[in-house]
DNA sequence: CTAACTTAGTTGAATATTTACACTAAGGCT
DNA sequence: AGCCTTAGTGTAAATATTCAACTAAGTTAG
């Protein structure tokens, strides 16, 4: 077996996404039931196949895909890993290119009605759902909400659950859900103030408790770049 | 254009590797000259296709391929990032997935001259090698300077780099070539002592300068999974 | 053989950062 | 009016980090 350009193997590929949100319940994860074989009727991660024409990069794709599922254009969207192998799924050879989506309050609440047929919103309890998943998936969910949960450590990414404008205190709560412990609130300002991901939006408050707060807004995305460690 | 499942495109895909030792100029990468169009006899990142019968998965493609370029059959392996796009390679859409391996001094000096035959080390100048590369492996290149740069911070990659057993003298300058600034030397050991990257060689000193040191090893690499933060 | 030199490994005081918790103030609610 | 809840700030104690000196085990020069 020597290695021409013709012997290129080119494997089924599919671009699959982790698609977060909040609820009332904490974090949820949005999945699709399967229509066909294999794996027919088992939920799954929301995917699709690469359209060469439409899909100008993979990220493309995802953001396509991000769109049939839920409506959403805008998400927060960061490439998680890529797996490949022969036994993932049945017919042979696949790969699959995972991202992970999070799509604020208000993302989901426009989109209640609009969403695909068959997804649903899964609540996160520990490393997952609770119940199998096709392929992989199970595992690739785990490493997603491994990658979320280390990432709330050193970014402003539980910033992108919320709707575009929030206050400290919301912000704080995402924080905590995600983290699953109490942060102390002044240290927790601090670090806010001091990491530089927020903005404050000049004369608004809000009075959503029984006293007015300031409105914040995350600083634009392409900063976050420098924080970026991938894993 | 719906979506069938026999609409799925199946695109050409490589596995291509960023392969780091260190040599008396500091970091360097291995790359090679391209033998065939596109970009013939243009530098590039070592890749190949994924071989359907042989390549379980992923990384073993990954592991064969460096297998093939430099003999080397246990490095420190793990995967940088996807890129895929209809402009990378001039012959239309193409994926690569990109791993990053570090060779150990030792692995470079056994293998000097069984390398084959176009295979070169570079020396890193900056966020690359300072002439142009096939592909986008320039910005494959950057971003793998990237991910070990800022996993130095936080992990014992480092280590990777030296040989099996090592000083703690020896690992303390591969970080400071790393990070390109000295470290001080009792911080430096108190963290490498709390972060428990280490073992001791029981009873083996080295005399490699003036005074015996202690001789040290990396725990087993599966407990790095648990720093992992990938990007 | 001895004295000077180099480097492994430790210690400690000065300084900076984190943490825990109390406190003030601006409303809403009864 | 007075009490309650929550936004936002202040601060003292505990902990970490930095910087630099110090000890000890050799090697090298004279």
């Amino acid at each position: 077996m020597t290695s021409h350009d013709n012997d290129a193997f080119k494997p089924i590929a599919t671009v699959d996404l982790a698609i977060f949100s909040l609820s009332p319940a904490g974090l949820s994860v949005l999945l699709v039931r399967r229509a066909s074989a294999p794996f027919t009727g088992d939920w799954a991660l929301p995917g699709g196949w690469i359209h060469i024409d439409e899909d100008v990069d993979l990220e493309a794709a995802a953001r396509r895909v991000l769109k049939e599922k839920t409506g959403v254009e805008t998400p927060y969207l960061e490439q998680l890993q890529t797996t490949g192998s022969r036994t993932r799924d049945p017919r042979g050879w696949s790969i699959s290119i995972v991202y992970i989506a999070l799509l604020s309050a208000d993302h989901v609440a426009e989109r209640q009605g609009g969403m695909a047929g068959e997804a649903e919103w899964r609540p996160i309890e520990g490393e997952g759902v609770g119940f199998p998943l096709a392929f992989d998936h199970a595992s690739l969910l785990k490493e997603a909400l491994g990658r979320i949960r280390r990432k709330v450590e050193y970014s402003s990414l539980p910033g992108h659950l919320l709707p575009v404008r929030f206050t400290l205190s919301e912000l704080q709560t995402v924080y905590e859900t995600l983290l699953g412990r109490k942060l102390d609130k002044s240290a927790f300002r601090k670090r806010m103030s001091e990491a530089d991901f927020l903005e404050p939006v000049e004369g608004e408050m809000r009075r959503a408790s029984n006293r007015p707060a300031q409105v914040f807004r995350l600083k634009d995305t392409r900063s976050l770049a420098l924080f970026d460690r991938t894993i």
